[in-house]
DNA sequence: CGCCAGGTTGAGGGACCTCAAGAGACGTGG
DNA sequence: CCACGTCTCTTGAGGTCCCTCAACCTGGCG
């Protein structure tokens, strides 16, 4: 979170080589991008970007910090939906009648560029590439979007705290380097870990202390402490290969390397 | 599902003005289309399309019958992660190194249309529109996993029964009609609801026949009565105009307007 | 007819929740 | 600098929702 980042344009940009933008690298796509965005805004941990039922609420590309969407229930109950960190993309789903269904909030301090959705549709009109990475990241969202399905659905409490924290170690381990190989900055509290895994604070903690006496990890002052790697990896039970989708800056299948329309099929 | 889908090609197909379809209809379009897919084929209930840890598979296009995904844990558990009704589309996530994620299985007859990945990306660069509809789909899709996440995450056994019927039942009635405004074919067992739900089937039982005793609603012999629609509304809780989504043919939301916004920090 | 998957019901248990209370961490203002 | 409030973390005790196990019934299908 450089003060390049902050005020300068997309060519000084640490996150070209990351998410949305890695479509617009050419100068032309730079500048139709530069033209469409609004300037990188700084948000404090906590604060709301959007609320839920908002309407006509702009893309938001994610420079720095953590966030969250969520959904509330009439009643108050509050479902945590993803966690955001640089690189990903919030606000694509479409809205209904009574606005966008879910709500961004911030964890930690954040940068966000904003792209109202009118000139991201004329941006991807000019750039089909932007059209053909936004597919393909938020297809990668939706495998782990499952992969949070089955965790709510069919696992323990201890098997939902380890796949989280597996999960957001390895994605952010794509632009923060560990600290030590074991040690990792995780700015998340307890009631925030009970409301992505629909569980209450006071039972997360109960497991985070289990697996902390059983030396598995440790989690405190927003610090992750990895001990046990195999039985974190054992009891996550990610399928194999599915995390390196976050690690990996380029797409494994590359959809259109051209833009020449390809021989007659 | 009729011989005449069933037989010949895109052009007599009754799901030209639904789901990715929709995006082509014009001649040249619907040749494209025609040309990189492969005929509709016929599944008996209970078939396993593609298996969970498949390579390379094709997209799946559902022209008639209800299917579903599901992910499987090491142990045997099963998440359903949703449902998949005429003009929805399978597959369309990216592979990780072990394969794709889920896998889709039949649960009443059914007849898919294959697409294979290169010709999906052969169509996709011949036609924008295409691209466009397949990323609104798949944005609509995204926010129904919200919904089921908000389902499994934090809402009562009878809340998620009610809900999953109820999207089910709007869902459905884009293609088929009600028999008589209150009764609805509904291709569901308790096992599957289960699965779907985060619960057991003998949990189901027990919520479906409470709410069978309080006069809300019915389900047996595949059919679903509703007798109590301000209840069930009420226990749902969907956002307003979300299950529009589904009813509408055309999005909402046309990408190619632009008007100016205003533009503030 | 026999088989088998699904549906139905009961009894007991376990995972997690609710309520309650105190300790620690952090920012704010005096 | 400390007082203070707020949020988070922590632990205990009791309760509840839902699961597990078991049994029997029903309906479709060879």
């Amino acid at each position: 979170m450089t003060v390049v980042t902050w005020q300068s344009g997309c060519s000084a940009c640490h996150l070209r080589a990351f998410g949305l933008c890695q479509a617009v690298q050419d100068s032309r796509g730079a500048a139709c991008l530069q033209s469409v965005r609004h300037p990188a805004r700084f948000y404090p941990p906590g604060r709301t970007v959007f609320a839920q039922g908002s309407q006509n609420v702009p893309l938001h590309n994610v420079l720095s910090g953590w966030l969250f969407s969520y959904q509330l229930l009439p009643d108050g109950r509050r479902q945590i939906l993803q966690f955001l960190l640089p690189g990903d993309i919030a606000g694509l789903e479409p809205e209904g009648a009574a606005g966008i269904t879910h709500g961004l909030e911030t964890l930690s301090e954040a940068v966000l560029c904003a792209i109202p959705r009118d000139g991201f549709h004329r941006l991807c009109a000019r750039c089909p590439a932007v059209t053909e990475r936004c597919r393909w990241m938020m297809a990668r969202d939706v495998t782990l979007l499952f992969e949070r399905l089955a965790t709510l659905g069919r696992r323990m409490a201890r098997e939902r705290v380890v796949h989280l924290l597996m999960e957001l170690a390895v994605r952010s381990s794509r632009t923060t380097q560990f600290a030590d190989g074991t040690r990792l900055r995780m700015p998340l509290t307890q009631p925030i870990m009970a409301d992505a895994l629909g569980l209450t604070a006071i039972h997360i903690n109960r497991v985070l202390r289990e697996l902390r006496h059983e030396g598995v990890l440790e989690l405190n002052h927003k610090t992750l402490t990895i001990l046990d790697s195999e039985t974190l990896t054992r009891l996550g039970g990610f399928p194999e290969g599915l995390l390196e989708l976050w690690t990996q800056p380029l797409p494994p299948e590359q959809p259109t390397q051209s833009h020449a329309t390809p021989r007659r099929a």
